[in-house]
DNA sequence: TATACAAGAATGAACGTTCATTCCGTTTTT
DNA sequence: AAAAACGGAATGAACGTTCATTCTTGTATA
């Protein structure tokens, strides 16, 4: 195995064991073992659990924005580029259940508090997409005048229940229901 | 300290602990320490850490549950029984941060995996109150033809982020905001 | 009333387990 | 052959739980 394939392989390790049962039943050994290593490799590759933790965050938040972003269109109507990105990230947690799994643990333990504000899509790096939408929506007068913070409530609350029950068998979202989800959550902050 | 305050003391110092700093930084040592007894004492009350948890969990939903109820009158139009519990729901987080902290912390622990169902008001026990009030809108067509669950994410989703954006600071919900942001809820589900 | 005693409650040091991390002998690469 | 990478046993810290001991309280006896 190269070397590379080597940090792969403990990245890919540590997000299974991570999404299917959480922190709690992901010890460094079972991370070692699951990847095909000794437990004293994974310290070649990364400093301490905390930064394997949190280099795995980032690498997730690197691979989902463009897919989030691919096709947008910052000059269509504000409700077509609010769809366009509901349902995109809706879609990308149903398609990567993995990824959103770990997100969510990670939001919800000791590892993720600093990041605990950017909301699994925050106000960080160039990702200020949502932000620009609502504050244009909001100059438009075409939304309801709330605070960035309810109306980002009242999009990601929904998208990411719905991710959560659809990955946990709940209710399974098809294409049909993907859209029409997110356009009840248009319906929520639209005037 | 008499022998039922001893329990309470306990009960108390497990949820201040864990509400502030997740569960991670509540070992039993310091339960006891902050309820001002020895480590021993609280296996007199509790069989093991489990059992004090759950315990806690289930005293909170007792608690919550008739502050929640209370003045709902289930003739009501349908908008107004939804905003009622809406509101009563998001107030009753506002005005109790350590409650619904300990409630987030434990739906994400190995402690909740298996009450996950009940997304913090599930078809348990009496409680079927929402489902009822979604079921009886289903039937009169004044809601959008969803699934339950959906129906569940589009209205709880928004409720948790709120309270979790208010008791963390990021947002300042006031009362014309709370009944605000439930209305704007009800335009998510209602045709 | 004062004293002795029993029974339950409380305690915290000690134990066994689990885990992240380190260390060092071995293997692979250059 | 030197250097780097590797594996997994060893280490020590942290935790939940136990248990021998101490404290408290209520009752019986003088």
């Amino acid at each position: 195995m190269s070397k590379s394939d080597k940090r792969e392989e403990i990245v890919r390790a540590a997000l299974e064991l991570i999404a299917e049962n959480g922190f709690h039943a992901a010890p460094m050994a079972m991370i070692a073992d699951r990847a095909g290593v000794g437990a004293g490799t994974i310290y070649r590759y990364f400093e301490n659990k905390d930064v394997l933790i949190g280099e795995l965050y980032k690498d997730l938040e690197e691979k989902m924005l463009p897919v989030i972003q691919e096709g947008y269109d910052i000059n269509a109507p504000l409700r077509e580029r609010f769809l366009h990105l509901g349902t995109r990230i809706l879609r990308y947690f149903i398609e990567n259940p993995l990824h959103f799994r770990f997100i969510e643990q990670f939001h919800n333990s000791p590892y993720g508090v600093e990041h605990r504000r950017d909301k699994i899509l925050g106000e960080k790096n160039g990702c200020n997409i949502f932000r620009e939408l609502f504050e244009d929506g909001l100059s438009q007068q075409l939304l309801k005048a709330f605070p960035l913070t309810i109306l980002f409530a009242l999009s990601f609350g929904p998208i990411v229940n719905l991710a959560r029950d659809h990955i946990l068998g709940f209710v399974v979202m098809d294409e049909t229901l993907i859209v029409a989800a997110i356009e009840a959550c248009w319906d929520s902050i639209s005037k």
